[in-house]
DNA sequence: ATCGAACCGTACCGTACGGTACGCCTGCGG
DNA sequence: CCGCAGGCGTACCGTACGGTACGGTTCGAT
């Protein structure tokens, strides 16, 4: 019987992050090689201490994730005046740090990893990466869409559907290309439109839910 | 060595199709449940003829998502005479057959499988995957987009563009949830709501590309 | 100085699974 | 009737990997 794992718990010892970082490291490199033996070997630890701090693979697994999607903060907008121009600068920011996290190395590696595990009719992984990533970003854009409502910049009935929206025209088909492994979309690609598409997403978004939109 | 795989030859006789069904019921029962021996099992074959036909285990799964991939194909919309309504109809009907095949058990099953493979530096699931789902709706949409632009009835310079952006209205997170497990999303769930996500989809496309639309 | 906890390194075990070998049956051409 | 190709079922092998055990070492507390 494994060790009950610790995932509300958040607070690893340098060591154990130490460890993370080289399980996090080896997912990266190779999506399959995290064997415990390998972790085991670029952390410089025994398999015996491994077991003991994390239960089993499944708890390394899961520990490792929980800390690093943890670790993916976004920005805090400002939200203290509220004009026009400031709101369509926050929604840009949030359009851009959404594609930057997204398409980031790391992130694919993440969500990989998690929905191979949900395809073992594990969802403890998904759901960890679904609430740091688009559910995280949800809770801070929120607010802001709000704000805007209030201020009679924004017009929409559901700050839901204006989110998924928003989501939508940001990420369109950008991530499931990344996920499969699409060759033609390189970092350096990415990279080069990203302000580009950041700002054809905010345009959209502010004709679809800006005030002078049809409703 | 194991044989070099056929993936262009789509042709299967039917004792090869009745073992790739097999194949893709143990996929979609049990994401990791595809093993040879339950292969062979579950299609009363010997492994030796499975490694005959398929040469390997990557074989047997390339050519079951080859086609798999393949069958789903989406209806033609008739576009014989465009006016603004039937243009409207064949984009509503497109929306609706990417949400109804991006949300099959199927299709969530053969994205997590081609995912995973692409955890493991191979792409060429991924790349079966992009091209029979993403790719093919794309090449039957655009000559609708561009006959709807001819007819001046959409406004838009890159159908590449417009078609992405399609993409993300009408999918917008729904897929990476699914992917990830997302408990909330359930088929009945989905289902009660498709006919308004397409009609919203379909009408923020309009309002975003539509001739009225600012530029 | 001594003890014990924590931990490293490594050897070891059990099992699952990819891949192969082989014996047997069936159907079909001669 | 004979022989043989194709295929089924099963036993088997090798390996990779999850998980455990254990001796040796470091280090802090007493």
């Amino acid at each position: 019987m494994p060790l009950t794992i610790k995932v509300n718990e958040e607070t690893f010892t340098p060591r154990q992050q130490a460890v993370l970082t080289a399980a996090l490291d080896l997912l990266v490199e190779n999506g399959e090689g995290l064997t415990m033996t390998a972790v085991a070997r670029r952390a410089s630890c025994s398999k015996e201490t491994l077991y003991k701090w994390f239960g089993d693979r499944d708890g390394l697994l899961t520990a490792t994730v929980q800390w690093q999607a943890a670790k993916v903060r976004m920005p805090v907008v400002d939200r203290s005046h509220l004009n026009a121009k400031a709101l369509r600068l926050s929604i840009e920011q949030f359009a851009r740090d959404l594609l930057t996290v997204i398409t980031g190395e790391v992130s694919v590696t993440l969500n990989r990893t998690a929905v191979t595990h949900a395809a073992q009719e594990k969802d403890s992984l998904g759901i960890i990466v679904l609430e740091n990533g688009p559910l995280a970003i949800r809770r801070r854009l929120k607010p802001i869409l709000e704000a805007g409502r209030d201020a009679r910049l924004l017009r929409f009935t559901s700050s839901e559907d204006a989110y998924r929206t928003f989501f939508g025209l940001v990420v369109r088909d950008v991530q499931i290309r990344l996920l499969l492994g699409d060759k033609s979309l390189t970092q350096s690609n990415i990279e080069a439109n990203i302000e580009a598409d950041v700002k054809a997403a905010t345009d959209q978004f502010f004709a679809l839910y800006g005030a002078k939109a049809n409703p």
